[in-house]
DNA sequence: CGCGTACCGTACCGTACAGTACGCCGGGTA
DNA sequence: TACCCGGCGTACTGTACGGTACGGTACGCG
């Protein structure tokens, strides 16, 4: 069920279907990102055809309309942010922190990055008027995702005796809040922060420790 | 030329003169946040006019384009958020908590009504493309406003002996990121949480004990 | 070779919407 | 009474943009 028999590509992350697009199709959706994190609203259906050098006649053959092409975007940028799903055992407390750590410093650079920042702009725009449910899209790849990520690690810990929570998704969102505090808000509304490694890095292990100053248990 | 009595309005909140609105300009902003708040993107100057009972040419008279009429929008409501500013003196523990407890419970009422997630959406929206700094006024008048009413009181705390931290700003981006955790953005994502007023409280409390356990000190 | 298919480029259509022009009314002033 | 003038309603203009139609080109296949 592979592409490259270049025959008949139907139309691309259509709801249901999440078929991957061949690879025309991904130049195209790049191009979409690019214009929008060049300038968020310059994003017309004539812009994309004219960066992607591709006919709108094609790109509504493939997309459907302007929120199919959306929608595949955001699908599109979420399938590459989410590598790898890590099997977790043995913990001791090393890893865990370093577990937490990972993910506070995965999470701190998505959601600093250009892309992210736009792509969340225009689901958020979206969410507004009904219809097409970007802002869901964009939720279930991000704060969703790494949740579901976040929480086996944290109930792994709890196993072991590291932490002390009652509910792992209330502990998750703490670790989330202790994590982001104000700046994904703040660069969504336009400010200006760029954190570099180092910063994301002392700012991921500010939280962890935060974190598990708030839930750990001495180590036995 | 004129004479400066109750006529001759000018354009209302054009940048640098907060000149604040007249009794029907006021209707006329409630109008558009009522508008917003039913459907975001129905924010055209025909239906704010159609619902205002005004006519476009005043629209544009008083507020010189669309988004000067976003822009008064925004402060108009701003305006009416942060009411008191108070006086911070002689802090025990309690006072501490209960000052808080407040702060957390009003900035989570506000985040979570209806009137500042349309407004958020479009100010984000505003913030993709460059022009009109409708962002950087939200964040004036939210994050920074409720962080400039909040170091006053932890400062007070660290004083007090009650608290201890090296920056405040840093130890209110902790408390930000406590309080809000995931909702604000779940909310802009066009996800729906109503939180009802005890289960703001509840948070709002869970947010508090978990600051004052990452910075607090033990009461002499 | 002719035929179908996939696609590019461009011209085109309809509509929605920001912004403008103008006629009319009602109330304040003399 | 006459006359301003602020503001209402509505009709109008220009344009940007989503979506469609169509001609032209390259390529694979019988």
């Amino acid at each position: 069920m592979r592409s490259n028999l270049a025959t008949d590509q139907e139309t691309v992350g259509a709801a249901d279907a999440p078929e991957l697009p061949s690879v025309r199709q991904r130049a195209v959706l790049d191009a979409v990102l690019g214009l929008m994190v060049e300038d968020g609203d310059q994003l017309t259906m004539d812009a994309v055809a004219r960066r992607a050098s591709c006919s709108k006649e094609t790109l509504y053959k493939w997309f459907g309309d302007r929120d199919g092409l959306l929608t595949a975007t955001v699908q599109w940028q979420a399938s590459r942010v989410h590598a790898g799903r890590d099997a977790v055992q043995s913990l001791d407390g090393a890893t865990l922190r370093e577990h937490l750590q990972d993910f506070a410093v995965t999470w701190l650079t998505v959601i600093t990055s250009e892309s992210s920042v736009a792509l969340n702009r225009i689901a958020v725009a979206h969410a507004g008027s009904r219809k097409s449910n970007l802002g869901g899209i964009v939720l279930a790849n991000g704060r969703f995702a790494i949740g579901e990520r976040v929480k086996p690690v944290l109930e792994a810990g709890r196993a072991a005796g590291l932490l002390a929570f009652a509910d792992s998704e209330a502990a998750f969102r703490t670790f989330f809040g202790l994590v982001g505090r104000d700046i994904q808000i703040r660069l969504l509304l336009g400010e200006v922060l760029d954190l570099d490694g180092d910063e994301i890095r002392r700012d991921a292990g500010r939280a962890v420790e935060q974190f598990l100053a708030l839930y750990g248990r001495a180590e036995p």
